[in-house]
DNA sequence: TGTACATCAGTGAACGCGCGTTCACTGATGTAC
DNA sequence: TGTACATCAGTGAACGCGCGTTCACTGATGTAC
């Protein structure tokens, strides 16, 4: 219609990975529908091929996007919290019931699909997540750098499996359980993967 | 065609759903065709609809029919070792390098999808959950039982996430190490489990 | 013992629906003269 | 300064395909007489 300012098409365009992010969030990248996402976005869904090659291409934004935004939150949380408290600032900023009753997070809900989303959707969502990890290892508390990535695939992995099963489960006392020990113990795990308890 | 004593008919229908269990794993819930499942039990589509009222009446089944078959390799692993070495025992037989470029597991592979199933397969596939963890929760260390559930907890929730986001990845030696990186580290949460590294 | 009928797992063509994708078109703006 | 044309984000009807589901039919076996 109107004609726009050359920056207003890149804003559409981040508009409609914003919305497809919460969308697949929602309902899985299968479920999220590409004319759904269009109408939430106050376009039509002929417009989509405007701004995307295919559904495909939308996918491996809107993932990417989405571990961008937990990266994002996760590392604030971490900042803010003196260094030996910020694996527990993780635990209790993540596994919460909030989170676990609204959307949850892209890792937890989405990465079982990633795993069979073509080749180059799976890479886009890898190298988002190896940033994240990047991003957050220097947060953790080990004393050497290799060991500060550990600890930081300990937690993300501890963290996103404790998600995924208490959003699976359909019986909220187990479900409120699952996060509840995850966020006591994973502390345990982390802390081993900065080498204190390896036992061999 | 041809008239089966009555046990051939329940015989035929797990068939069905041992064969649905394995596509859901490979292919997810959505990507495994009641016509390819049907196919691969030597019938046509069109007699589906004599074992089963709907595709979701096999989804839920064949959740279930996962859960168990996961739950049994984990016991018999878990029985095998001393007392001691039962939890890595487990992490060692669960995040193997095979399991993660097979099919996996259930619990990692369709977890996400299942938190977006109708609610009656979400029920079948907690019902066969809660009775995986407590058929594994006295083989667990801790000494009183809420504790011994709780590892068990803290046990599958860290293998289950570290084998979804180690599938999900497309970069070997970050997939590899997530895999490692857990194996290692989960028997550190298990053991805070049991109450030991309680801090507060 | 032989014949007619009922049963029922299984067949495969056909249906309907939803979703990604295409395409001819619109209409507001920028640009050339 | 005014007019004709090019551009291009966006529209919405239509297409094609795949998948779950239905349904009239088959044919082997069990059963009644």
């Amino acid at each position: 219609m109107t004609r726009y300012p050359k920056e207003h098409k890149a804003e559409i365009r981040q508009g409609i990975v914003a919305i497809a992010a919460a969308a697949m969030r929602r309902a899985g990248i299968d479920g999220a529908r590409v004319s759904d996402i269009m109408r939430k976005a106050g376009l039509t869904h002929g417009g989509f091929y405007v701004h995307f090659t295919s559904k495909d291409d939308l996918v491996a934004e809107a993932c990417a996007a989405g571990v961008v935004d937990a990266r994002a939150s996760l590392v604030d949380v971490a900042r803010d919290a003196a260094p030996r408290d910020r694996v527990q600032a993780c635990l209790d900023a993540y596994l919460t019931r909030q989170r676990r009753d609204a959307a949850g997070c892209t890792l937890a809900t989405l990465a079982g699909e990633i795993a069979r989303q073509p080749l180059h959707v799976r890479k886009r969502f890898t190298e988002e997540l190896a940033e994240s990890l990047e991003a957050l290892a220097p947060l953790m508390p080990a004393l050497d750098e290799e060991r500060r990535l550990d600890q930081v695939l300990a937690l993300v992995s501890s963290m996103v499996g404790a998600m995924l099963l208490s959003r699976a489960v359909a019986d909220r006392k187990l479900s409120d359980r699952i996060l509840d020990v995850s966020r006591r113990t994973v502390g345990g795990a982390v802390e081993w993967a900065s080498g204190a308890g390896s036992r061999i």
